[in-house]
DNA sequence: AATTAAACGCAACAATGTTGCAATTGATAA
DNA sequence: TTATCAATTGCAACATTGTTGCGTTTAATT
């Protein structure tokens, strides 16, 4: 039974966490910590709050890898079967709690994860009005 | 007016893709070609063939980037909307033509593009019980 | 305060993707 | 068929992202 510690290091990835609305990528996370520690640490710190299931890992049609808080209300396992809203303007990364596909799969696969990402313009770029 | 070219290269690499049954990474194309081409020209290949709409880019949650034919009849313009399964035990992946998600999406977001892409264990590896 | 496994920093490495530029080549028109 | 020329390629160089090994530091428990 591996024990977790709670370092600065840590704490401060989570307080960066708490004050974005959204998604964040490693380097962002990175420079706002603006050298508090390694970027290294900073990798070994997303991974263990994932095990923790502290935030989840949304990837990207263009590749890029965001991690966001997970706010169900701590229960141990779950599917984060939830949307992704990723605007090709701005680059921001949502959560949309709220939306969750349906669908119907052949019953000779085992499904543990989903991944369900659209992209396109955001509010704030729609209204913006390229 | 861009004219495209029907190159040595990109033939071989549309022969690739015919032959498989499952959705193929660069590298794995790269390998198949046995040094036909450099590695670079590959890249930009797979981004004539996504931009004529040929084949689609499939982003999975580990990261990994594969790409696979379109088998609609060469409309020009559509949307990959249909789901993807990532094998979490032999790492293939697979399009699954007839699987949809139905989703309700807030009214002030403009969607381009859907990612769908499920997670587990594929018939396959289902069956050998591992 | 002593203990000790978890976490860290650092350096080195691997994988993946991008860019600039000169050389080559497919498609078209003469 | 041959000349033309933009599309495509190869190559080298670079950027970004993520991983690993190992010696050192540190959080949490006794
Ligand atoms: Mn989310
Ligand atoms: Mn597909
Ligand atoms: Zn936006
Ligand atoms: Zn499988």
């Amino acid at each position: 039974m591996k024990t977790t510690r709670n370092t600065a290091a840590k704490m401060a990835v989570l307080e960066v966490f708490e004050k974005s609305k959204t998604a964040l990528s490693h380097t962002e996370i990175h420079k706002q910590l603006n050298d508090l520690c390694d970027r290294v640490t900073i990798y070994r710190i997303l991974d263990r709050l994932i095990n923790e299931d502290v935030i989840h890992k949304i990837s990207n049609l263009d590749g890029t890898v965001k991690y966001a808080k997970c706010n169900h209300s701590h229960q141990r396992v779950h599917i984060h079967n939830h949307a992704h809203f990723s605007c090709e303007n701005c680059h921001e990364i949502t959560c949309l709690e709220n939306v969750k596909p349906s669908y119907i799969m052949p019953h000779n696969y085992k499904v543990n994860e989903i991944n369900f990402t659209l992209s396109g313009l955001c509010p704030n770029c729609l209204n913006s009005n390229i």
